[in-house]
DNA sequence: CTGCACTGCTCAATCGATGAAGCAAGAATT
DNA sequence: AATTCTTGCTTCATCGATTGAGCAGTGCAG
């Protein structure tokens, strides 16, 4: 046996007294404003010493709770589980360390009352500033803030009462489908419309994109088959479903696809390989969204990677400007390769 | 323009005053206890309705310093950028909040130096435990959260000063190089010694996984080449390097692969793509950890799945029972598809 | 009518860190 | 010698929530 017990947690109390000075001696000195408050350097040095030799960490609570600002920042994200939210928590996480912010991340798993909940226990611990990820009802999070003290920022979906910062959907969408035209265009001889798939037809960001689709068949003559627009959801089997449904009214697939996410291309992928089309009639895809496996799949996939990096700068702009002040839509281009 | 100033904190002084009670009273009933506190369920309503009009949430600095335990559970995680991490930190979270906890994460990009700033920030917000995960220096860690009144685990990678949660790395290393050894043996009607590729030699995981690679070649007496055991690291490129050098001296590659994570593969996969062998002569691999895209990729790709959920609920168990008594290895068999 | 139990609250100390205000002793100025 | 200034500290109130102790008022038994 062997037991781990953990010491007691040292106070500022406990090193003043193995210093023989005071608690407030001590809280100047590890705060660095020692000089502000007139501590000589022999004791500041002493200070120093023996808090290291104790494996002194301040108490944030305490700290905090006496400070005014907390430089606590939040975030709410849908999920971890593909690049793009991966990337988002990861940068911001960098970014926020950058600038002397503790950021605090919670998923909330695309369910409306755990986002909910979530941001309430975020306001709890005195976050500053909160933003909202993907959010189901990014409104409803804005108001708790604003009546908690805080302020907030809508990423990747936009809401009405806060500043949001997305993806510039439509023209990500408008040229991403120009591409896919034209790749399948070069393979197969014509230009023929494409399939969009995926998403929710509810959601700013794919409204965006069907709009973008829509524009880019436009802009090169194309007719969109109406019935060929499937904003069936984002989940992979909803993907599959939806395919599975067209191939039984139509007989086949078209020949170009435009999937809205690397979740629903997931699905997408699934059907094709164990569908019952050869392999040389596989389709030209485009795929709003990055993921570095599909990049190296023997398809030739074009994929608009979100612009992460960008997003996140103009979040820390506007956290470090201080400026809330009225609610501006910021549109990040997106990236191809 | 639109002024979003965020009003002033709600407290427990003010909702006392709008209720013509005292805070203790409003304090008592907010956190449920207010039967213990003979409370009357009139005036319990009455400030529960007032709280939630004045849209209250504790201040958790105030709380937690008064209190002697945090609740809080904090993780580190080297990464976010692949599904096995993911995984761990979305599966983590959950399973915390089920239990009451409030988890905390905090990326540490495989920095030595920024691990330890991040386990010490950890100690400031008064964590009850820490889980390292995949960290470079557990007992480092360790060794501060005893310093700091924490307990701590390891996760994925293990330590020797506290217990440690990890994969079966031996045996699922053993049963996939198995698998891979057979799915090759089919392909090309002959047992043939595998290319171990992958991961650090230092490491414990990596080390372990050898031995189950060469444990599993003998199992069916093949021969291993011991220069055909590459442990160069878990970077993408460090992978194709590897391969490039082995091409360059020995003009090809052999025709089955044990790669390491799914990082390594993703450079194993792009120098495949690139490289001037021809389609059919695509080695057969195994890889130990999964990913929905590769699971599509042309290639039969034999995976080795992490437990993840097996492995939280080990970790779980353990802070639930509150033992971090004697410093155990618990090892968590991997699975197949 | 006194004593005791019970109900329904309030008071005040406390958690640890912070910083404005103040104090004592020596140095410098008049 | 009397005064101001400067240095180097300490004292104490404070942040908001929690909780042991205590205090009025009512009900009921003896």
């Amino acid at each position: 046996m062997n037991h781990q017990r953990p010491q007691k947690k040292t106070t500022i109390y406990d090193l003043a007294e193995l210093a023989g000075t005071s608690a407030s001696a001590v809280s100047a000195v590890l705060n660095g404003n020692w000089k502000k408050r007139r501590i000589s350097s022999q004791l500041a040095d002493k200070i120093t010493k023996i808090a290291e030799e104790q494996g002194y960490a301040v108490n944030m609570q305490a700290s905090l709770l006496r400070r005014d600002k907390s430089r606590i920042i939040g975030m709410l994200v849908p999920k971890y589980d593909n690049r793009y939210f991966g990337s988002i928590v990861e940068t911001f996480e960098i970014m926020a360390r950058e600038r002397g912010l503790f950021p605090i991340i919670t998923c909330t798993l695309r369910n409306p009352e755990l986002e909910v909940e979530a941001a309430r226990t975020m306001l709890s611990y005195q976050v500053e500033w909160l933003i909202s990820t993907g959010a189901t009802d990014p409104d409803r999070i804005t108001d708790l803030c604003l009546a908690g003290g805080a302020r907030s920022l809508n990423l990747d979906l936009p809401g009405s009462k806060a500043t949001s910062i997305i993806s510039d959907n439509f023209g990500g969408a408008r040229e991403l489908t120009r591409r896919t035209l034209l790749n399948l265009q070069r393979k197969k001889g014509a230009l023929l419309p494409l399939l969009f798939i995926g998403g929710r037809g509810a959601d700013h960001n794919t409204a965006e994109r069907i709009r973008g689709f829509r524009t880019a068949h436009q802009d090169l003559g194309v007719t969109i088959e109406e019935h060929h627009i499937l904003a069936c959801g984002y989940a992979p089997e909803k993907a599959a479903d939806a395919l599975n449904a067209l191939v039984t009214s139509e007989g086949s697939v078209p020949a170009g696809l435009f999937v809205n996410s690397t979740i629903s291309l997931e699905g997408v992928m699934r059907w094709l390989k164990s569908s019952p089309m050869g392999i040389d009639s596989q389709p030209v895809i485009g795929c709003f969204d990055w993921d570095p496996f599909v990049a190296l799949m023997g398809h030739e996939i074009e994929m608009a990677r979100q612009d992460v990096a960008g997003m996140l700068n103009a979040v820390f702009d506007i956290v470090e400007s201080g400026d809330s002040g009225d609610r501006k839509l910021i549109e990040i281009q997106p990236i191809f390769a």
